[in-house]
DNA sequence: AATCGTACCAACCGCCTACCT
DNA sequence: TAGGTAGGCGGTTGGTACGAT
């Protein structure tokens, strides 16, 4: 019944990592590279799960990984991603160099679902009633917001309304038609900002292919450029608190969202077909 | 000084998708 | 096309640190 570990767990160690172990693990990927998880502890001589190595390795160890406290440009990008994503703790770090899906996850639960909430709830009370009730649960922070829940999966296309993004043009100078050319990640105080590449149409959609954009997930790159480089806060219902996002709510932007969800907006960040 | 409650975070677990045969 | 495996993801748990009483 059930599925099968994906290892053998009798005589393997779990709980903490030694210094010991982390060596190893270090020293074994370091000469034969990451990857094959499930057989690198019995070739690196540790008794523990491959996928345990993995999470020690991907979590701890990396020589990337970046330590210590989120500073406020981060934290105030993932306020921002969370609102756009959910609880898409990958997406998310893949936005933020040098942390970890565990460690932004981490870092919600502890500090920031807490404010978000707080400032919800202080909130609701004056401005509920002008709300539209579009909302959906995102889970442990549980907040309401335009988030799609969706499965995690991989797509490679994104619709938006022309005619919404025609007007995000106007408004900002620097958008998806000058983006889509660059190759390599803009970085902006140390955030990594998303590229998106030129598409082809080819096979699209005929409704909704004069706007389509592809994006490739594997290398950490989406079309979302233009809500990233908006104020796009106003993208869900709420503003979250204090200096971070305190644009106002416009009718606008609960627009663009109604479009998206309309239009079947198709993202493996955002959401995919709504059928 | 001892106890209790809370916060934090590393690690684990189960499920899912991608990939390979 | 189907089945099996590996890797990845998000939710949850458990240990530890720290402050309050």
């Amino acid at each position: 019944m059930g599925r099968s570990p994906c290892c053998s767990k009798e005589g393997l160690n779990r709980g903490a990592w030694t210094v010991l172990e982390d060596k190893i693990l270090t020293d074994y990927i370091k000469q034969h590279g990451e990857g094959r998880w499930r057989n690198l502890p019995k070739r690196a001589g540790l008794k523990r799960c491959g996928k345990s190595c993995r999470l020690r390795w991907l979590n701890y160890l990396r020589p990337d990984i970046k330590r210590g406290n989120i500073s406020v440009d981060e934290e105030e990008l993932i306020i921002k991603l969370h609102k756009l994503l959910g609880n898409r703790w990958s997406l998310i770090a893949g936005r933020l160099p040098g942390r970890t899906d565990n460690e932004i996850k981490n870092y919600w639960n502890t500090n920031l679902s807490k404010r978000v909430n707080d400032h919800r709830q202080n909130t609701a009370a004056g401005a509920s009633k002008n709300l539209k009730s579009k909302q959906v649960s995102t889970g442990n922070g549980s907040f309401s917001t335009n988030v799609v829940r969706t499965r995690a999966t991989r797509c490679s296309q994104v619709f938006i309304n022309p005619d919404l993004s025609d007007m995000n043009r106007e408004a900002k100078p620097s958008t998806l038609s000058e983006n889509r050319t660059s190759s390599e990640p803009k970085q902006i105080n140390g955030l990594l900002l998303p590229v998106v590449s030129e598409s082809d149409n080819e096979g699209a959609d005929p409704v909704s292919s004069d706007f389509t954009l592809d994006f490739d997930m594997g290398e950490g790159e989406f079309c979302l450029l233009d809500l990233l480089n908006s104020d796009f806060c106003d993208v869900g219902e709420l503003d979250y608190g204090n200096a971070l996002c305190s644009s106002p709510l416009s009718d606008q932007t609960l627009d663009f969202s109604d479009e998206m969800l309309k239009c079947g907006f198709e993202s493996p960040v955002v959401g995919s077909i709504i059928s």
